[in-house]
DNA sequence: CCATGCGGGACTTTATTTGACCCATATGAA
DNA sequence: TTCATATGGGTCAAATAAAGTCCCGCATGG
């Protein structure tokens, strides 16, 4: 639904106006009813004239009936009244939580969708989605796109169609994997959003979180080097951020490091960094793929995240990490702001 | 989308009618670059003044390069363009499989959403939208509303919002319960809507199947009758349709009856009744609630259910079946359409 | 009965659209 | 290189639409 608006605003720009003058209409009408013509002008500060085209207008749209005591609004009228009511809310609202986020994160752009990733499936689709769209603008041919793993971005690849502007693209997990969920792995959303786009991908074989010892001979391999450049020089950087207690545990991490994660209030993690609610940087596990001081270099970072659950691991991030856009869900945006109102 | 898109044919159709016309002279630089205006002009069969100012506009939008070879489509106006055809597709693809629809299974209405409930949960949200968008415009005040159990029917109530025309609506559950999945239960899916609508609702403590025995004397308890006589007079029936295997395990069917659902080929079942491929009813459990005969009274019948596997069991119940609308996905559809021709 | 508000009709002025053609420059083929 | 043709920008007059305002018969309510 924000593709589409997003679109119609390129193509034919007044149409929300219009859209929303005819609402402004519907629901003087609904209010003031039985309202006349000239009652109406002066309500809404318009000309008798133009008043009463668009009342000709909707009275043949069958949403008010024109009598002698006045309009009065149609049950039509009404239920169309509702649904615009509710998708102007959306996209009003949404505007305003984003241009909040972009000012308050202090980033160059921040999609929002509506709903809340806990709650619904189809809201991590959309995040997925509005991601999807915005490769399509910024992937170029020959480009690189490193991805890192997570539900978020698994629903990502649910959704991934080809980016047919670009050609010879090509994905690689942005680390190393894991022994569980391989769904949810970098390697098999890689592999996913290449093979779902007509796109190329690279893999990296390599465990994650590695010893300081294996580090140092692994990445030395050349097949792995390979990728690791590839990997390092890629243009987009895609990932999520998780919720730094979630992670710790899903990454097997020793309990001291448990504990540990939990004195020093660990609140989020992205790339091996575990960021307390400051974003202060207070863990950091090994990882063969990006490092945090990477991002600096990348053309283009995207944070796809969302749920009211994440809002305050998304914020504790930002107060730290690099990105060129955000794309998030209305229940954590809201968090977010919270959060930085504290 | 599809809400939206409606709500717009209604209050801007003159915009829409534009954003077409748009869209064609954008399809037509595509496909004809580099050319001259009034070779456009020619080709669409628009004058040249015209043409002219569309192409100033698609230039000062981006869309469009103008040059002494031609006018050429940028990278904008491809994006764009794509975008715009897959919404066209969507749109016009969606609206061609619900008039086939409509005519092959010889009811009023059908809605058919983009997707396929089988792979992404956001399908059935949307089933669950387009139902309850259906519900705010025919329920109306004093009407009973009877539901049956399954996910699809959870879909909807997940999604449930107050029938603001309405006033005081009941909802009823269609038949009993059992054992398994309250979630899923007719009684629990009629509460949450309710709770959701701000409307009432009332519930039926019966097992279901239920034997001939106990049948005859249940009926007959004044607390059970009442509520019966509720459900048999709702002006809404809300149903699902299932697999007829899936339901009768799920039910705790005997293995015997079982194995001659089996033999008897049974497709697909709902309120209890089993339907072949021909849509035959082979099988009939006793259950407390709506009948199927019962469906001739309702005002009405509506149908959700979606999915590329259901598609032959919807195809079988519509074979018998009497229902007013049908809300499925576009992968049942094709699945539905598909059995009819063979 | 009378005052007031209603919607439909209508008029004049202003703005925009429309269609067609002109002209300088660029392009491509011979 | 020349020449024919196509290009986009400029322009004009006529047609159409928009815009603002007021008139008038009818309906409504006090």
């Amino acid at each position: 639904m924000r593709a589409l608006i997003d679109l119609q605003k390129k193509l034919v720009p007044d149409l929300l106006q219009v859209m929303q003058k005819r609402y402004a209409i519907l629901h003087s009408v609904k209010n003031l009813q039985p309202i006349g013509r000239r009652g109406l002008a002066e309500n809404t500060k318009l000309t008798e004239r133009f008043v009463r085209g668009e009342i000709d207008f909707l009275n043949e749209q069958g949403l008010i009936d024109i009598t002698t005591k006045g309009m009065l609004i149609t049950n039509e009228g009404i239920l169309i009244l509702e649904q615009l009511t509710q998708f102007m809310n959306e996209i009003m609202g949404l505007n305003v939580l984003e241009k909040q986020l972009r000012e308050t994160l202090q980033i160059k752009d921040v999609i929002v969708v509506p709903g809340n990733s806990d709650e619904h499936d189809w809201v991590k689709q959309e995040l997925g989605k509005a991601c999807v769209a915005y490769l399509k603008r910024v992937v170029t041919d020959d480009s690189s796109i490193a991805v890192t793993g997570g539900t978020t971005m698994a629903a990502v690849a649910s959704v991934m169609t080809p980016l047919e502007r670009a050609a010879n693209y090509l994905f690689v997990p942005a680390r190393g994997g894991i022994g569980e969920k391989v769904e949810n792995q970098a390697n098999t959303i890689a592999a996913e959003m290449a093979r779902k786009s007509n796109g190329e991908y690279r893999l990296l074989y390599v465990p994650d979180p590695i010893s300081e010892t294996s580090y140092q001979s692994i990445i030395n391999e050349p097949s792995i080097n390979e990728v690791l450049q590839l990997i390092k020089g890629a243009s987009v950087v895609l990932h999520g951020i998780g919720d730094a207690l979630t992670m710790a545990s899903r990454r097997k991490t020793p309990e001291s490091i448990l504990t540990d994660l939990q004195k020093k209030k660990a609140v989020s993690e992205a790339f091996g960094y575990y960021f307390d609610q400051d974003g202060t940087v207070v863990h950091k596990v090994r990882t063969v793929g990006i490092q945090l001081e990477d991002l600096e270099t990348i053309e283009y970072v995207i944070t796809v995240a969302g749920g009211k659950s994440k809002g305050q691991a998304i914020a504790s991030y930002f107060k730290q990490g690099k990105s060129d856009l955000l794309i998030t869900d209305e229940a954590a945006a809201m968090e977010i702001l919270r959060d930085y109102s504290l």
